[in-house]
DNA sequence: AGTGCACGCAAGTACCTACTTGCTTGCAAG
DNA sequence: CTTGCAAGCAAGTAGGTACTTGCGTGCACT
């Protein structure tokens, strides 16, 4: 049985999929690609409709978690989400063309998928605990911390985050290059635009600012 | 000719193509839609890819200006960003399942029109420009403006509100409703955070920094 | 009254699609 | 050696697609 043959139909079903969407990928186009006979895919998956649902479940599930994930507590905010951001922006743009497909094509089941994920390890909620623990420990600054609205502000700058690692990842092509922060250092420069937006200090300010006042890290540690 | 079956095809074949993308917009539906013969379709348009194509030149055109354009000189810019976001976003927000099976079917047409308007009125343009404005005017803080890559963090707090606002008007609906900041709202949050992440302060404190420091309005509104 | 013109209608062409059927071939375990 | 199973191969089915052709019909202008 070869390797594996289901394994070369599913990525080959990813690839014709990432090139023309679900119509377009016909069932012969990935029975080409993969180097098998038509009646294969059919014998192995019952129906197009069946493999093409499978590889997208892939495709999106390698998209919603990010390994490593971020600490449960922060130790240096902008170098721990930096090197998160760039694993998300980097796994979203490797699937970018299949994602585009999939947002228009298969909306209903793409809808399904990303809702249909153990919520506690993706990625948004991951980044949204993240924060929460930034306030928790003493990281935001006080100037947030005052606003009636934070919890609101918080979570716009949350969003503005993953925006701009999506929007990065999808549409950098799409737009003259003068817009864009050059791609090494694009996910450097959103964190530390969204620290800025927080109040979040460096490491050091921050361990001056907690003798100064009266907080001590570990009172909050539980619940 | 009734009122003008061109304009009748054209909003039906927008309809159609929202719903099902290219290949699903059959020019069977889109003449029903229309209320109309499909033979009409071909005599007015030649073929289905160039009705197509004018019906998403239209969207996309519609898209990329918004009206009305931010001011050359900032006044309040929490206000007149706020208003100018709004805006944008309900444009996005709009036309998001035309643009959804667009992004990934006509990806080559896409990309063209995105890139083929005029520049100096795209939105992304109009915001680079209004940013720049507010450095010429003295909005900025002083802790960017002292920063040796100052350029690449104004352009990532650009990035993160057009990513922000794309996000939000795109894929609201793809995640828990507790992730976002309500509908109504949400365009003044991203532009507060936006403001903050540049250290861009309040008119009545600006007035108060600019008379305290050897900077006037005036000296630099040229070049 | 008469002349275009734009549209409706019915039917048809050529092609591509997912999916099926019946049979052959190779290979691995008993 | 034999049995069984997974895959290849060739051909076919039923249905949908863009697009065409030929003809009838109503309406606007002169």
């Amino acid at each position: 049985m070869s390797i594996d043959v289901r394994e070369k139909i599913i990525t080959a079903a990813m690839t014709a999929y990432a090139e023309s969407g679900f119509q377009g990928a016909t069932t012969r186009r990935v029975a080409e690609i993969a180097g098998v006979n038509e009646v294969t895919i059919f014998r192995n998956f019952g129906s197009k409709a069946a493999l093409m649902d499978e590889a997208l479940f892939r495709v999106v599930a390698a998209l919603k978690i990010v390994e490593p994930p971020l600490p449960t507590t922060p130790a240096d905010p902008a170098e721990e989400l930096t090197r998160w951001c760039q694993q998300f922006r980097s796994q979203i743009r490797g699937s970018r063309a299949l994602l585009r497909k999939a947002m228009g094509a298969a909306e209903e089941r793409f809808h399904e998928m990303m809702n249909g994920f153990e919520p506690a390890r993706c990625a948004d909620r991951v980044l949204h605990e993240y924060v929460q623990a930034l306030v928790r420990d003493g990281w935001v600054g006080a100037a947030i911390l005052a606003e009636p609205d934070r919890d609101e502000l918080i979570t716009a700058s949350q969003t503005m985050l993953i925006g701009a690692l999506w929007g990065d990842a999808m549409a950098r092509e799409h737009n003259d290059e003068s817009l864009w922060v050059p791609e090494t250092r694009a996910a450097h420069r959103y964190v530390q635009m969204f620290l800025r937006a927080l109040g979040v200090a460096e490491p050091a300010h921050r361990e001056a600012a907690l003798a100064a006042g009266a907080l001590s890290t570990h009172t909050t540690s539980h619940t």
